[in-house]
DNA sequence: TGAATACCTTGACTTAAATCAAAAATGGAT
DNA sequence: ATCCATTTTTGATTTAAGTCAAGGTATTCA
């Protein structure tokens, strides 16, 4: 078990901070464990502060009126969720869960607000993660809107063998549930879908491991969306 | 003209800065012009810096590589945008263009960063204002991938409606194709659901002028998705 | 080991929305 | 006003993806 103030230091949004303030930190931080499955926060709900994984995974994500799931973004180990209230003070504005068991430190609004009003190199950091949140959610909005479901696919696939630093063979790190539930679409049609490019040979699918058999091929229907049959 | 201190001033993202910190960005405002449909930068491009809108108004979209158009966000007097590569340096992620005739101001990225290290308030308006746009995002794409387009086009009436302050009829401050954009869809598709509406007597169309003559309808509509028929 | 549960796939069918094509309406500009 | 260009609407058709239903395949856990 580590001691917190190592694990805040390595926390990618508390780069650069001096000692002094990382040890102001930890004595705003509050860990929380969390099981699999279970609910961190819900659409709607007050609450007063952000959360940073330490391991294990947490997913954000809608829920529509009958009951569909859009994932809006999975977080793991470094990275935050949560922010959004911290700054606008209102209502968290979607739900999120453990997608395994999970370890979780917690910083409480008020306090954080001052952290951030003292230094100005937090201030910096958490503007630069919030700009590429932003950044992910327009091309998020771009995909959804603008591209079939085996583009999207083929994206994820290209952008998970960058994330695990593989050429050819990549883990699927969600169930394939989550996964089209990621990519905006069901079950049923990722099935199918995982079933076309494999007929296409673009890809080999054994249970969660996927191997890019045309990358050219996965990064022409990323790019061009549609079939090139 | 007004001066430009003045119009800084009643930007929301400068919002109670003192007076000194304002003149200092006076000092580094830039002052641009643009015509209706002039480009004001492309996807990929390095700008360095961010604009806020003096009037007119300007559309941030992206377009695939049929050319279909998603308008992720049109910005108003008052408000910035291309804020996110002022906190991380890299390429914009989309394109803006200006609607119609339209006066900006432009802070350049380095000068800005240096304002916001030195202003804890600015810093913190920044985020806010970060906050918000993540917020507005995240609906949209719960609206993408969650509601089918009759919904979209409901939540927008609404939407537009608190926005105007009036509770029955709208202008829609855009032309019909760029409503389609902006709601993910084409311009046939969007002109089939205003007449479907108009069957089931939730709206009347008269040109971009809409009244809502349903108003607990349409919000059935934009909450729960599907026809009530 | 085997039952029980969750997860994934396949099949037949329906449906919302896109596409292609063309007509109608609107709005400037001369 | 009249012409031209853009925008909007309507119609016929196609298509991607969702729905419903049933089987299969793993995984977990007594």
């Amino acid at each position: 078990m580590q001691n917190i103030l190592n694990i805040i230091s390595a926390i990618p949004l508390f780069n650069g901070l001096p000692d002094d303030q990382l040890n102001a930190i930890r004595q705003i931080t509050l860990e929380k464990q969390f099981s699999k499955g279970q609910s961190i926060f819900s659409e709607g709900d007050e609450t007063k502060g952000f959360f940073v994984v330490v391991t294990g995974r947490v997913k954000i994500y809608k829920v529509s009126s009958e009951g569909k799931e859009q994932i809006l973004h999975i977080f793991e180990a470094g990275q935050s969720f949560g922010e959004v209230t911290v700054f606008t003070g209102r209502q968290l504005p979607a739900n999120a869960e453990a997608l395994e068991k999970s370890r979780l430190l917690f910083f409480p609004r008020s306090a954080m607000v001052d952290l951030v009003t003292e230094n100005p190199a937090l201030a910096l950091n958490m503007l630069a993660i919030m700009s590429r949140k932003l950044r992910q959610f327009a091309a998020q909005i771009e995909s959804l809107s603008l591209k079939e479901i085996p583009a999207r696919l083929a994206s994820y696939l290209i952008y998970l063998a960058k994330e695990q630093g593989t050429t050819d063979t990549v883990n699927l790190n969600v169930s394939k549930g989550q996964l089209a539930s990621l990519l905006g679409t069901i079950p049923e049609t990722l099935s199918r879908i995982f079933a076309k490019l494999s007929g296409q040979q673009l890809i080999r699918v054994e249970g969660s491991r996927i191997t890019l058999m045309n990358r050219q091929g996965l990064e022409d229907l990323a790019e061009y969306g549609k079939h090139i049959d």
